[in-house]
DNA sequence: TTCGATCTGAAACTATATTTTCAGAGTGGG
DNA sequence: CCCACTCTGAAAATATAGTTTCAGATCGAA
């Protein structure tokens, strides 16, 4: 039965949580949020916020090792008041017993002030104006990244893909861009990454493709890629990062706040591709086969 | 009535002590006594310990202002919440140009949000145990990305390579998955990528090599993916965005953070490694031209 | 596809919590 | 001493919480 007490109603749930149906672990994920206070309340109002039924607290109570609701009930409170008692526990009960000065806790702090920052150093208008040229379907777009970027560049790829055609992610080896800017014709948008050490590859491309009329959106980092004077639009992320490489953590929260701004604004057509999507994957589905 | 609340129910029932009768104040110092933990449990259990009838609970929670005995107990989980919420979850109305509802804020509370979820569900033994593995020498590591993760691994695999040999990034494509496996020996390890919509093919890897004594780091969602519990390691991180899309941000920030583990334990080895990269690098510039 | 195994929540049911009623106990003024 | 008043908790009444049952939904295997 219920594993011997050391352990918190939150411990448990973890160590479970692979045992957990869909719905359990849905009311799982609520507890956990809010922890421990939305389990405090009646089962009721737990379901409810939980999006689940109340049988389903019932049953997942049990599974944890309790007779029934009450019962975890009073485990939550028998740990708040040891916590809430003894004033050396005041601290993280965030992070739990994560000390400060752990990796992780300092990655934290170091990413939350890049992305305070970042925000602060972004204007609307530079990221509307973005957003505005992705989602002209006249203008075709072409993305491009550097050696650590490279990965962004395809995330960026992937997800803008399905929301319009007239896409092409430029291969890494430089040798070939020429073929690419072949192609691209007044109008069209380059999306470069490029962050320290910045490449000098991917300035020249730059250079080559504004000098025929593409716009330029640019993800650089705090410092400033030499191409950032020629970007229509550029972005410029605090990169920095207790490491000995930087943090694309928020050059990708950028990406990704970009990605869900064309879709919001082109919703109906990508509403339309994402369900054809659908249905190409269910068929490709009986070709694929492992072991 | 309930006076303009920014008093606690502590403050109120400080305040108006001395209207109380005898057994109102014993109640009240019961309540103050264990504060607020023996006001959450049932009217009937804090009557007891205070030596009370119930109706005189019900009275008292009246004269403080409250409707009744529930009332008084929300107000006590409001405050609990108020109390316990965490340290990063304090943001500063960032950039004050930014109205609250533009696209960038919104995406910047959700990321916020699912980075304070996601540390507080990841333990760090878990964390460490798996930094532990990835810098061990004997082991080789096995690098697998979904469709939409695929970016991820790259992200993790173009690192680690920095860090250490013996690392191999999975091609994306299954079918050549059975060539990997055969190289796989007991003991190596695979890091996994399984986000929703979960993949078969990743399941049945993990599968497969886990039955082969592989030991399986994943990296999931707050759902959790099938192969969770196959995982010697495993991270539920919380992807939630307003978009049509889920949000790799804190996926990254993980992997970051334990690329930064790895690389802090391995740092002699690793800054080596990092020079002679260093190196290369410039011998490789001179063959490099482009236009 | 069909079948079986699981999961899920609506609804019925049971238990408990909360409120109300009310009579007795205490108290202080006359 | 009596009366009028407040205070109090037992017990009844009511409301809500919690549990169980069960039929439909879902998912995976054959």
């Amino acid at each position: 039965m219920s594993s011997s007490r050391d352990q918190t109603v939150a411990d448990g749930i973890r160590d479970r949580f692979q045992d957990l149906t869909r719905a359990e672990r849905q009311l799982a994920n609520a507890i956990l949020a809010n922890y421990p206070v939305s389990g405090l309340g009646s089962i009721t109002a737990l379901a409810e916020v939980s999006g689940v039924s109340t049988p389903t607290v019932v049953r997942m109570a049990k599974k944890l090792g309790f007779g029934g609701f009450p019962e975890l009930q009073a485990a939550l409170r028998a740990e708040l008041e040891a916590t809430i008692s003894s004033p050396i526990a005041k601290h993280d009960r965030w992070a739990e017993s994560a000390p400060d000065t752990h990796i992780l806790n300092r990655f934290a702090e170091a990413v939350t002030e890049n992305l305070r920052q970042t925000l602060r150093q972004i204007g609307i208008e530079e990221f509307d104006g973005a957003a505005a040229l992705l989602r002209d379907r006249r203008r075709d777009v072409y993305v491009v990244g550097g050696r650590i970027t490279r990965s962004l560049a395809d995330y960026f790829f992937t997800h803008m893909q399905v929301i319009r055609s007239g896409l092409t992610l430029i291969a890494p080896n430089s040798n070939t861009w020429p073929h690419y800017v072949l192609n691209m014709k007044e109008g069209d948008v380059l999306v470069a990454f490029d962050v320290r050490r910045y490449e000098h590859d991917v300035l020249r491309l730059a250079e080559t493709v504004t000098a025929r009329g593409v716009k330029l959106i640019l993800f650089t980092d705090q410092w400033g890629s030499p191409a950032a004077k020629l970007a229509t639009h550029s972005f410029r992320v605090r990169i920095e990062a207790p490491s000995a490489w930087d943090s694309s953590v928020v050059t990708l929260f950028v990406v990704e706040a970009l990605i869900a701004a064309v879709q919001t604004a082109t919703w109906s057509e990508t509403k339309e591709r994402m369900r054809i999507l659908e249905e190409l994957f269910d068929q490709t589905k009986i070709f694929r086969k492992f072991v």
